[in-house]
DNA sequence: CTGTTAGCGCCTTCAA
DNA sequence: TTGAAGGCGCTAACAG
């Protein structure tokens, strides 16, 4: 900032006084408007800002919302930030933003850090501890997690109903014939792999015979997963999202091995590239944006109003079928 | 918040003054240990932490930066994002965010905001005119662009060679006997993007016809031009970005017009999922990390030391060949 | 309706 | 080396 004008130097433009200015700034009825018009134009012309620091100090509040995201370059994330990003700023907030850069011992200093700076501080898909999380419950109200229920710590959530999504890519692979499937396991310390894992388990009433690989949530994990997946002869396979997903096909297509023909692929989030791969992506629709809003909503009513319930709304994902899923070989 | 303890509460109970204790906290030399010390444990004990917009209001600075991105989904923009929040956590500066969601006509006053609030603003990519950047920068001194060049307003740039990359691009479409080349158009108000088409234009002197279409910079942008694209019957369509390649392929896919053997396709950045295209996408590598560290470590200079050289570093983009290019048919 | 005044929590001279 | 006191810019009683 090259130059700092106060409220005094307003007040004194405006032969005022400060309190005024302060009044007549934020619009507060009592003004004679002609003080007001003499003040804001006072203020248009000397190019006033108030000081948001002073404000925060002076109110006890900074109008500034906390994000922690695991990985900003994931597209599935940075949609959901962006939906968050869109009700923050057209409510007047501003938005702090870290990425943890996928190491889940460095989430809880990073929240702490923003609980500091934030009226309110959303995570994304946290993977830090179940004990972490709750000790930040404990000390910090206004937080809420998005993809990551916990209950009983008073701690409100949003999630994407990731079970019933993956539910039903079981059930379409199942009506396809396949028994033999491998799920390919995304984060270790993602609750939303946890839920899609244990979705797939379930699939057995389906009459799967699902089998587990270890991979990782990125293209490359599911690239490198997908030799280890094929020692298993499956006709499908299901990686816990699109990113894998898109990696599995590249290596696929590598092995000279197609895609539905010999084996089945699906994913889930449905990113937008998921239509635009080479055959567009089955796959389950991760409602991002709902996703985003829906945080912003609940951690705003979390800011204000102060007890809310201590509910963790599902929305659904829905099936999305494309051309990487066929009847089994 | 729920508790909020103050310097004072640990003054109290380290049985100190409160110039003691924040000269504790920030380890200033002249503190006799023993005191410091008893300080630390206080404030470990309660939980105390500095209020940062006291903070900010007494010295003057809020140890945070700004950062404006046109669309914070689009995977290249991100890529940069992140790459900046590496160097601002780790230089211990907090990261404020605004996405334009691509309305130009938002930029000017989402920064205006963001000047505020913040020591220095970093603007990705903006597309706001001429004429509010170079108020913007009369008002503000600490404040860059990232591939936007403006000359003779003193506002700080890097970016990326986007001429050169290009220009190579055309040289090896040339290299392979191409000479009827369509250009799909990106943002029209993307200095990235002018300088892209500029070296298209500039293309002639290897022999190529360049055709200007006008599309845009995202996916269904490029999807959409493709038709209007093939009908100058064109050997090969340069994009000006991967995001419409991409959405070129899959129309020419839908279309039964195979690429490379048809007509080749090029897009510019490489972002991550270029090379997981069908086929793999020949483009220009956009160093989106070294931009990144870059445009944090000149904002960082520019903050401290104060008078800086009106630079304009232009990294170099570079050429990947891979399979969505081939001779012309 | 307007002005005066006392903080908000912290840092920083200035004395001791 | 330490403490007392003033001030950063603004808001919110409280008077008038």
């Amino acid at each position: 900032m090259t130059k700092s004008i106060t409220i005094s130097d307003v007040a004194r433009a405006a032969d005022v006084s400060i309190a005024t200015v302060s009044r007549a700034m934020r619009g507060v009825r009592s003004v004679n408007p002609t003080l007001a018009q003499r003040v804001q134009e006072a203020a248009e012309q000397l190019g006033y800002q108030p000081n948001p620091s002073a404000q925060n100090l002076a109110l006890g509040a900074h109008r500034t919302v906390g994000v922690m995201v695991p990985d900003l370059a994931n597209p599935h994330f940075n949609s959901v930030v962006k939906a968050v990003a869109g009700g923050v700023e057209s409510d007047g907030y501003r938005m702090l933003i870290v990425d943890a850069h996928e190491q889940p011992e460095l989430e809880r200093s990073l929240t702490e850090t923003l609980c500091r700076h934030a009226d309110g501080v959303i995570l994304i898909a946290p993977r830090m501890s179940d004990g972490d999380l709750r000790s930040l419950a404990e000390n910090y109200d206004q937080i809420i997690t998005v993809n990551r229920v916990l209950v009983g710590v008073g701690i409100q959530s949003v999630a994407t109903d990731s079970f019933s999504g993956m539910l039903e890519i079981c059930g379409h692979l199942a009506h396809l014939g396949h028994s033999k499937v491998v799920y390919l396991s995304g984060h270790p310390k993602s609750w939303v792999n946890a839920e899609r894992r244990r979705a797939v388990g379930h699939a057995s009433v389906f009459g799967l015979e699902p089998i587990f690989v270890n991979a990782g949530y990125t293209i490359d994990a599911g690239y490198e997963a997908t030799d280890r997946a094929l020692e298993h002869e499956p006709t499908a396979i299901a990686a816990s999202n699109d990113m894998a997903a898109i990696g599995v096909l590249t290596r696929l297509r590598e092995l000279g091995i197609s895609v539905p023909e010999e084996v089945s692929v699906t994913g889930f989030d449905d990113i937008q590239f998921a239509k635009h791969t080479h055959p567009p992506l089955t796959t389950a629709h991760s409602p991002r944006q709902a996703l985003g809003e829906l945080a912003w909503s609940t951690l705003l009513s979390l800011m204000t109003s102060q007890g809310e319930e201590d509910l963790a709304p599902h929305l659904k994902a829905k099936l999305v079928v494309r051309d990487s899923t066929a009847a089994a070989p």
